[in-house]
DNA sequence: GCAGGTTTTTACGCTTACGTAAAATATTTT
DNA sequence: AAAATATTTTACGTAAGCGTAAAAACCTGC
């Protein structure tokens, strides 16, 4: 049972407008081995799985993790199951990991709040001047 | 009323020091227009107001924010109360700006997400094996 | 008042993450 | 099959964000 719009491959042209990004980003990602596009010819066809990996690399630069880092996660994601001391390993480095984001997230939370209160007192002085929102 | 502990003045290793990086990385910072330590002759001295900048750009640092996009978010902060135009621009400017914190955020939760799925998966395997933890 | 640490300016260097151009090859459209 | 479009490799270029070295000036404690 195949999910009906899933497609089988897609070229790196359809993968550049999808996500906005160059041909050249693409491939930079493949030489530092994020991605490992199959070949017809010479020509690159991605997989959903490539697919996949390239949005998690892109929420990876978003988040403004390095290529390194990003490496990282990714191993994470596709360590194998393994045995008693390779997984406390793997689980001390996706507890380090989760730090790092809950500590991005305790930066987001402070600066939202910051902004929300320059926006209040915006429209605090908006309203002593009379201005219409 | 001055509050007890507030120091005068920082000299640019005791900055250095409290957050870990070099009197180079804070000359550029100065270089870039985004803190302005007065002089002492030629020596730097760093008020409160610096180092709250600095914390400042740190944060923005550790989210990914490019040193033109943190100068954005700091003359934010600086706009004076201004007249009607302004503050509709700054407001606009506000609401952008938390947008981009709350795309980051639902990336954070999301890879969090998984990541707690990746432990999981793991302290089952560990139960499975009979490896304590 | 001088040894030792601190700070300064100046300036070249380096890594990351791609941009961009060129020239060949391949694929798709008409 | 010709024309247009897409993809490839190769390779040099670049902006951001500092690192690092050198040599002078400054301050600080003893």
């Amino acid at each position: 049972m195949k999910s009906p719009e899933q497609k089988q491959f897609y070229s790196i042209t359809e993968l550049t407008r999808e996500f906005e990004i160059s041909t050249r980003t693409i491939r930079f990602y493949e030489d530092e081995g994020l991605i490992q596009p199959i070949r017809r010819g010479r020509t690159r066809l991605f997989k959903p799985s490539d697919r996949r990996l390239l949005m998690l690399i892109l929420r990876g630069k978003r988040l403004g993790f390095t290529i390194a880092e990003i490496r990282e996660i990714i191993s994470i994601y596709k360590e194998p199951p393994g045995e008693g001391g390779q997984l406390k390993l793997l689980i001390k480095r996706v507890q380090e990991k989760r730090d790092q984001l809950l500590q991005k997230r305790k930066d987001i939370d402070e600066t939202i709040t910051e902004l929300d209160q320059v926006e209040e007192q915006s429209l605090t002085r908006m309203a002593e001047l009379g201005v219409g929102t």
